[in-house]
DNA sequence: CTGAAAGCGCTTACAG
DNA sequence: CTGAAAGCGCTTACAG
């Protein structure tokens, strides 16, 4: 039983606390929390579960959750840090994440500006909130260097850095190789790159896997014809119609972006500048956006399972808080070039 | 000071505690608490502030977010809940509110399956996380009935429910309006609807005020061509291929959306019908995401100023949060038709 | 099966 | 200007 003062005073606050609940069932708050969470099992009457439930629902207690987690040690709080998160592409993968997480714990997201990772301040802010888990998206090793975060970590899109935590990963080089074969196929033998600044693995896996698929089609693709901006259809666009002339001039004849918001830019500048797509231009992305089916042309990409990707993570995530061991710490799901008409009228 | 054993078991847990840098500063932790969140101010001497700066940066302390949660009742934690909350209008409204809001909160996003309001439920749980504000994107009145959340609240996109709280509006009518104008213009007569489920007051005012604009421009939108999906552009794609037929054959020229993401599903399944855009069927939209400039073909849409309304809002909350008053508590934010070739070619 | 008590890490009157 | 102490709301050994 709670004192009569503490508990008038809670009622004063608006607030419905433990000790209201345990005085209006005749218990100890002990046996209120034990209810609440469910770890009756053995320790508590039913005759008290009931009562306990009635008074519950009667009050509409909500189990505080600043102070359980005081007391746990950890929040039910999962964050996810990525440096891409406004990308349509990740709007996809919080969905996933949000289903497999269930409602036992609350998505909180990193926001920082378009393709940046949070500074190791912001980092440690976030590591105040004594987070359940965290979801690392498209991270580099110097990131995960800083991290040194406590806790159960799973990262997505981070091929080559299993090292560090368990992941699940997208086999963007299948859909790179498949992209080169494909302009390979038609005919293309001078290509440009457009990269994202990020400098996170993902995308060196999907430049790189392209560039050697490409050369050993006999495509060249010369260090002059890469550039990088960060993922915004405008940068991508500017970026694009500042180098533009001088790769028509050497002969480029298809232009690859590592994603299809950097795809769209270019589209976009193309078509103002009058380029004839694709017979003069071939353009392909990575991600396989909604919009990609609509744009003008319809844009050729790389398919990138985004649902999944984030319904496994938060699976293993979850897993990992529950404290269960994973039986595949690292998951690789397929990607798949789609041919649109942006590279083949 | 703390006492050794205190000291030496938050050492173990690898947590660096304010009882930490207390021993090593040689002062309380009530010291410690009031430098490390700046209220020294005639409180501590500049020794002892100048003592807790160097053991905070030596060992590298950062306030505990739980614990300072429960003792101050309140967390940093700024919650935005949105049905829309995966629209790429959506991302742009997030970087406003991220920027806005400042290093000093966190913002943990309501991520609920497309077009759907948290349960009561939900809230209640995301109420215990003891936020410092709440952001709520076009609610509907039943929402924020259910809602009673102590505590700043900023709304967003919430035309016709100013009473609730302070909010951030857009001038959706205006664009809807000149939309109306416009199609009238180009010579259109009967024109279909396409609505979001949600049934929050934005979309109710988009509509109403083009319907209304539309009636007065001698434009006819017959009841059974109004017809309404979630914001997906698949969904929105198979609801058009059900209804093209007898709007078709009902004379239908023109089909307004209530989102730009519900046009691209429309000028998909219209494209692959074979149907002439905008000759034999103009399509618009409201929002103007990136995508519309170069959709096929582009896209006519009311521009609604996303970042600017993120901006607004986080900078209103953050204002009430820290007690201030609101001089202007509604603000309303411009909108405009940007015509394209989806309705003139 | 049950409750009193300690403790999670911090902030804030309070007394000096 | 300073520190001891109470308190935020909960959970969890512990003793019974």
């Amino acid at each position: 039983m709670e004192s009569a003062e503490q508990v008038q005073q809670s009622v004063r606050s608006g607030r419905i606390t433990a000790a209201m609940v345990a005085a209006r069932a005749g218990v100890s708050t002990a046996t209120v929390s034990l209810v609440a969470n469910g770890k009756t099992a053995g320790r508590v009457s039913e005759d008290n579960i009931a009562r306990v439930r009635d008074a519950i629902s009667e009050l509409g207690y909500v189990v505080d959750g600043i102070g359980s987690s005081l007391a746990k040690g950890v929040s039910s709080i999962v964050i996810l840090v990525s440096p891409d998160i406004s990308n349509p592409f990740f709007a996809k993968v919080i969905a996933g994440v949000r289903e497999s997480l269930g409602a036992d714990y609350q998505l909180l997201l990193s926001v920082t500006p378009a393709g940046e990772f949070p500074q190791a301040g912001d980092v440690r802010k976030l590591m105040a909130l004594r987070p359940a888990g965290l979801l690392v998206g498209a991270p580099n090793a110097e990131f995960l260097d800083d991290l040194s975060a406590a806790g159960p970590v799973v990262l997505l899109d981070a091929p080559g850095l299993e090292a560090y935590a368990p992941s699940v990963n997208l086999d963007v080089a299948h859909g790179a190789r498949q992209l080169a074969a494909h302009l390979a196929d038609t005919g293309h033998r001078r290509v440009a790159y457009v990269d994202s600044v990020t400098g996170t693995a993902t995308f060196a896996i999907r430049r790189g896997a392209f560039l050697d698929e490409a050369a050993a089609h006999g495509i060249a693709v010369e260090p002059g014809h890469i550039i990088s901006t960060t993922i915004d259809v405008g940068a991508s666009a500017a970026a694009f119609a500042a180098a533009w002339p001088a790769w028509q001039q050497a002969g480029v004849t298809a232009v690859v972006c590592c994603t299809d918001t950097h795809a769209y830019g270019v589209l976009q500048e193309a078509r103002v500048a009058g380029v004839q797509i694709p017979d003069e231009l071939a353009i392909a992305g990575f991600d396989d956006l909604p919009y990609s089916a609509t744009s003008n042309p319809s844009l050729t990409s790389v398919h990138l399972p985004a649902t999944s990707l984030g319904l496994k993570a938060g699976g293993q995530l979850r897993r990992l808080i529950e404290g269960h061991r994973l039986e595949q710490p690292q998951l690789t799901l397929e990607s798949s070039l789609v041919v649109r008409n942006s590279t083949s009228a």
